[in-house]
Order: C-alpha cells, then sequence, then structure tokens
RNA sequence: GUGGGUGUAGCUCAAUAGGUUAGAGCACUGGGUUGUGGCCCCAGAGGCUGUCGGUUCGAGUCCGAUCACUCACCCCA
C-alpha cells in the first residue's frame, strides 16, 4: 500500500462541519470591532525573525524555543509569525500611519505559529483575533479595550469567563521592585522549584504564575507589585478599574498574573476559563508604551489583546451545534429528456438568488428525495418527462409536506415571492438531539 | 523538551486466560407495488486490527521499536 501524507503535527484541517462556527466567530469580531471604530489591517505570515526576537524579548519561551525559524533560500533568517503584535506595529512604523489620524485602532484576524507539543486547547497553527491601538495612553482606552473584548465574548454566547486585570508597572517603577522581588527570592531560593530557582534571574516577575505548591507558599510575604507602583502607574490603573466598575463590567484583580511578553507595562489582562483543562487562557493583552519606539518607530504608546479562536470555539461547541447551509431548492429528475432543462431550470433559480442542489447521476426518485431529505432543502422540484410535456414542474414543500404544479415558466417568480422568510442559512446554535 | 493514556469499518465501541471466517450500533447503498423524504422492516457494501520487527504451532490480544492522537508538566491565545 502506498504511504499516505498526513498533515503536519499540530496543525489542523478546519472540516465543513466546524466551519459555521468559525464563520460565525469571524463575522462577529468584525462587527463588534468596527463597531468600536477598529479597522482591519492584514500582515504577511512570515517576518524577519529580528522582529519577534526585538519586540517578544529574547529570553521568552516563545522566541527561545518555540519559533517556526528558517533561512531562505539566499540565508536571510525568518519565522512564521508567533503573534500579531509585532507585525501590526512593523507595519505602522513601515507606511508612517501616525500621519493617518484614522488609523489608530487596527485589527487582524489569522493563523499564527509556535511550536509546542500540542494538547487541548492548544496547536501548532492556531488563529487569533487580534486589537491594536497605537497613539492614545489615555484609562479610558484601556477600560474600552477590555469592555470590548467582554462585549465580543458575550455577543458570541460566551458566558461563564473571568477578567483578570493587574498593572505591571512601567520602567520607572518596575526596575526597583524587580530588584525588591530578586532579593526576596534570593532569600527564598532553597524552597523555589528548579524552575523558578532559574527564573528568578531570568524573568523574576514570572514566578509569581508558578503553580507549584512550594513556590506559592515560599511567595507569601514576597513584595508586591501594585504596592510599588509610581504615582502615574497607580493613578493610570486606578481610572481603568474605576471606569470598568462604572459600567459595571466585571473583573478581578489579580497581582499574580504576568504575562509572558517581555514588551508589557502597567494595564494587563486575561479572559480566564475553567472549561479548558490546562489552557485556560481565552484571551489576553495589555499596555505596550515602549514597543514602537524599540522597534524604530515613533515613541508612540500601544495596548492590544488576542483572542485564541481554537479556545473560543472549543467553548462553544461544547454541548451544541450549528448548522450549516442547506439549499432552498433541490432539483430532482426523472428521466433522460428532463436532464437539460432541469440543468437549465436550476441554473435560472441560482441567477434569482436561491441555493439550489441537483440529483446527480439520477437515481430513483425515492433516492433523490431520500437525499433532498439529508440536506434539509426547503423545497423539492419534480421534473419528469410527463411535466416537461405540459411544460410544468412539481414544487414540493419539504416541510408542509404539500405541493402542487408550477409552470416552468414561473418558477423564478413562485420562489421569488415566498422569499424572505424561508430563504437563506439557518445559523442559529442548538441544543444537541 | 519531560511524563501518562490510547490506536480495531467513515464515526462510537465489542471480540472469554493468545485459538477457526474480527462483530454491533450509527452513517452509507439498494429494496419493501409503477414517480415522492424523515419512522419501521429486509438486504448489501465497507477492516492487511496505525506501521515495522520479535515471542509462539497460532497474535487484534504478549514484548520491543516507530508514527499518530490525547492529557498533563512547561508556556501561552
Amino acid at each position: 500500500m502506498v504511504e499516505r501524507v498526513q498533515a503536519v503535527r499540530g496543525m489542523n484541517d478546519i472540516l465543513p462541519e466546524a466551519v459555521p462556527w468559525w464563520q460565525m466567530v469571524e463575522a462577529t469580531a468584525r462587527e463588534v470591532l468596527e463597531l468600536y471604530g477598529y479597522r482591519e489591517i492584514r500582515t504577511p505570515l512570515v517576518e524577519k525573525l529580528e522582529l519577534f526576537a526585538r519586540s517578544i524579548g529574547e529570553s521568552t519561551d516563545i522566541v527561545e524555543k518555540e519559533m517556526y525559524a528558517f533561512a531562505d533560500r539566499k540565508g536571510q533568517w525568518l519565522a512564521l509569525r508567533p503573534e500579531a503584535t509585532a507585525s501590526v506595529v512593523r507595519a505602522f512604523i513601515e507606511h508612517n500611519l501616525q500621519a493617518d489620524p484614522l488609523a489608530r485602532k487596527f485589527y487582524t484576524i489569522g493563523p499564527m505559529f509556535r511550536h509546542e507539543r500540542p494538547q487541548k486547547g492548544r496547536y501548532r497553527q492556531f488563529h487569533q483575533i487580534d486589537a491594536e491601538v497605537f497613539g492614545i495612553d489615555d484609562p479610558l482606552l484601556d477600560a474600552e479595550l477590555m469592555v470590548m473584548l467582554c462585549d465580543f465574548l458575550e455577543r458570541i454566547g460566551l458566558a461563564d469567563v473571568a477578567l483578570h486585570i493587574n498593572s505591571l508597572g512601567c520602567p520607572a517603577c518596575r526596575p526597583s521592585f524587580r530588584e525588591d522581588l530578586k532579593r526576596f527570592l534570593h532569600h527564598r531560593a532553597p524552597s523555589l522549584c528548579p524552575d523558578c530557582d532559574r527564573r528568578r534571574h531570568v524573568n523574576p516577575l514570572r514566578v509569581f504564575d508558578c503553580k507549584v505548591d512550594r513556590c506559592r507558599e515560599a511567595l507569601t510575604g514576597a513584595p508586591q507589585l501594585l504596592d510599588h507602583l509610581c504615582e502615574d502607574c497607580a493613578r493610570h490603573f486606578e481610572k481603568v478599574q474605576s471606569y470598568l466598575g462604572g459600567l459595571g463590567v466585571p473583573f478581578m484583580v489579580d497581582p499574580r498574573m504576568v504575562r509572558g511578553l517581555d514588551y508589557y507595562m502597567r494595564t494587563t489582562f486575561e479572559v480566564i476559563t475553567d472549561r479548558l483543562g490546562a489552557q485556560n487562557a481565552v484571551g489576553g493583552g495589555g499596555r505596550y508604551d515602549g514597543l514602537m519606539r524599540d522597534l524604530g518607530g515613533p515613541d508612540l504608546p500601544g495596548i492590544g489583546f488576542a483572542i485564541g479562536m481554537e479556545r473560543l470555539i472549543l467553548l462553544l461547541q461544547q454541548g451544541r451545534s450549528l448548522q450549516g447551509p442547506a439549499p432552498e431548492v433541490f432539483m430532482a429528475v426523472l428521466g433522460e429528456k428532463a436532464v437539460s432543462e432541469a440543468f437549465r431550470t436550476a441554473q435560472a433559480l441560482r441567477r434569482s438568488g436561491l441555493g439550489v442542489e441537483m440529483a446527480y447521476g439520477g437515481g430513483s426518485l425515492k433516492s433523490q428525495m431520500r437525499r433532498a431529505d439529508k440536506l434539509a432543502a426547503a423545497y423539492v422540484v419534480i421534473l419528469g418527462e410527463e411535466e416537461l410535456q405540459r411544460g410544468v414542474a412539481v414544487v414540493r414543500n419539504m416541510k408542509e409536506k404539500s405541493q402542487k404544479e408550477v409552470p416552468l415558466s414561473g418558477l423564478v417568480e413562485f420562489f421569488s415571492r415566498r422569499d424572505g422568510s424561508s430563504g437563506g442559512a439557518p445559523d442559529r446554535a442548538q441544543e444537541p438531539v
């Protein structure tokens, strides 16, 4: 037997059955984000490796061991994007978009790549909905961004998720806190897990979200980031909270939430679920005011988030199904002579805007009816030689189980008259059978 | 990268302590009066038991390797 080529590990096919979910999520994302003034931008999947090393951080796991990096035919180091922010910032700088007063809020939807061991909710090619805003440091925007995220999640029908927020401080206050924390961790070093013992040198803040009990205990009495915020950061964070509170958006301050990309500062946030096993973050983001400058652009503040579409859809699918498009009309044909006329009729109906499926290869009327039923067609148009001679067709309403004869020349009109209510793809989530 | 679990029909699963021709449900195809769907009944098709090697008279079953899937660590969306 011939050996079969399989898909690359961790990279999934999205089959027609699942596509309605993806389309629903994407359409809702576009609708909601544009309501808040975001405009779509599309950047390449491949960038120079350097872009990610400089933005995400050389010592982060993503850059150190998870990137799909390769040299092209001319020896230039490239990488498949592991996230979207760096690319959007790059594009903003490259096209000098700060000159365009309309270009401040962006979104992009597409695949990202990280070479991790796949597991539930974590794949090597995965998809994100990503939003970024440049040039606004008003805490009102931080709040609006989170409100928008919650608004979106609510509209697609995701209820039981929690918004966690934190502030990571800024270059004015974080370094001194970092030193305090380092000193503290130095004393507790013997009781830390090996990972954290390493982390306390490289990225001490990350010790906070270690899940090992030992480490959690060792951290009691540790200096708190939120107590060390400078005046500006403290005021900023306070305003964010008060704006959120003002709209009645439930949130939780989580001082342990530290994010894994180096560029984050001040406001960070995550949307958490307890229904996805280990991968509990459905979406997350934060402020990155120094990033654009570090990438050689103007010194503009930035903030953004990313939503993991696979995780989102896993949650939405739990116990529910979403129906795909069904044809309005199924053309059933009897006898060779009727085929051409049926084909012509189907084409005329399609041009009038109806979805039409045909009985290819003929078969008994019974089998054709069965197929129409499986496809969930609203109507079956039956054309046999007998009807053909009289210039009519039988139109059967599958739901009503009623049928009548309609002149072939009047078919398009017949369907256009009852258009509006019956037409269109059913797009509603349904309970399982 | 590290550990655990699982690979039998398109899907979900069976197959007594190794023992003849590997079964069932769903799905699929055809039929149950001539040209009418869902329910029901009948029939049919569909598998080198992930792959390679080993033990044995004999392997779906035991052993090893490999690949894949899966869960967890790690990391993150």
